[in-house]
DNA sequence: AATAAAACTAAACAGTTGTTTGAAACGGTG
DNA sequence: CACCGTTTCAAACAACTGTTTAGTTTTATT
């Protein structure tokens, strides 16, 4: 009974071999992100994780605190495996913008296709439970802050702290698009059109032109002038 | 038993006061849309309904079709609630973009509060089942072609289909953002920042204009030139 | 080797789920 | 009234849920 909360701090024990607990940890996260709370049950983990029935109770105390505990796991996971990057001092605001859109959909797209990490994530964003706050303040909010300094830097300070978190959300929302609702949008695209245009890097570079030229800091993707602003 | 009248809860009550096929096609699509199919259950709906729990499989067959019935009746529902503007031969191609972006935040995000209507549909599209094709095909499709087409004719022709579809899919993720993940979005942004900046028309003029400038249809949000483009 | 704590297991528990049943109540038609 | 098809109901069904128990095996320390 002590040990329950007792987490090793040796070697790695993530990959879960031998270690019932990460096993658990692992499996309650897949089925979580593939079904939902209600709809994952414990028996369906346990075998999964090969462990028995009880070991949920033993390990977590009940199917709550093991899911508070798989999302958490998920997003400390998420973050090192796909690390926002580092950029060295007097590197083009425009540059760090585009890394880090291309960051950001291939954390949320992943290289082949999404891990159960982010699928789990999503979860919670879209219906936030209790776990939700932990995820805002640990990974998202963080994330939130680096894109919209990137943003003030881009416009040299000109626009209000308001404007540059509208402008950062128009750039997370467009990204969340596919990530969210992928199937829909599959389904409005023909399928060569997706693997063409919609890879994850040309992508990213698609979602960082179309900010930059609405920022004029770039040509507008529509050469002709209709109008003069002036 | 009795109590048909006197509602809790719930101050919808629609049209069906004494239709029980309605009333449980009504009870079901707000369970349905709170909790989720399978944590809705047909105990909850019926009672929600006023009628008894045999009452489902009598009208209905079984659970499953009961929710692939409340999806369509919920997307039927919300397009005569709110249905696309209509433009008179002429209308400049600025204002139909503006009034669609406002069109398409006001359906999604509603005049108060989201109506269940849009929460169950939302459901749909995160999480597609058999419902879902139906949905793209009858509601998702007709309205992106029409936003691909008001991008066109903005554009007088200039870009190819694909991009047009790339540029839609752009506006209609800014607003899919606030409408999947409000609450997240209000735990990154203060509280009146989001009820002054973030009301569907200050939204909705936000995007628009946000579009425009990528464009080249209006002047750049941020007015300072720091290259030649040329 | 002896002992106690920890780890694990099979079986059962109490409650809820979707679904079915067989009969009662209803509403119109002869 | 009697008749019949439709609708409604309380009760029960079998299957499954999260959780607990009581017992067994493993592990480490003395």
């Amino acid at each position: 009974m002590a040990s329950a909360n007792t987490r090793k701090t040796g070697p790695v024990e993530v990959e879960g071999q031998d270690d019932p607990r990460g096993r658990i940890l692992s499996a309650a996260g897949q089925e979580f992100a593939d079904k939902g709370f209600e709809a994952a049950t414990i028996r369906d983990i346990c075998t999964l994780a090969a462990v028995n029935v009880a070991a949920v109770n033993y390990y977590f105390g009940d199917k709550h605190r093991l899911y508070i505990e798989s999302v958490r796991h998920a997003h400390e996971e998420r973050s090192q495996q796909v690390p926002l990057p580092q950029w060295v001092d007097g590197t083009p605001p425009v540059k760090k913008l585009r890394d880090f859109v291309g960051n950001m959909l291939q954390r949320m797209l992943g290289f082949d296709h999404p891990p159960w990490q982010v699928r789990l994530m999503l979860r919670e964003i879209l219906h936030p439970t209790d776990a939700c706050r932990q995820l805002v303040e640990e990974y998202i909010q963080p994330h939130f802050t680096v894109l919209c300094s990137i943003l003030d830097e881009l416009t040299d300070g000109e626009l209000s702290p308001p404007e540059l978190r509208r402008i950062g959300l128009g750039i997370v929302g467009q990204c969340f698009l596919y990530r969210a609702a992928g199937d829909v949008v599959g389904m409005l695209i023909p399928s060569d059109e997706k693997d063409n245009l919609h890879s994850p890097v040309k992508l990213a570079d698609h979602i960082t032109c179309f900010c930059l030229a609405a920022l004029g800091k770039q040509p507008p993707l529509s050469v002709e002038i209709s109008a003069n602003y002036f």
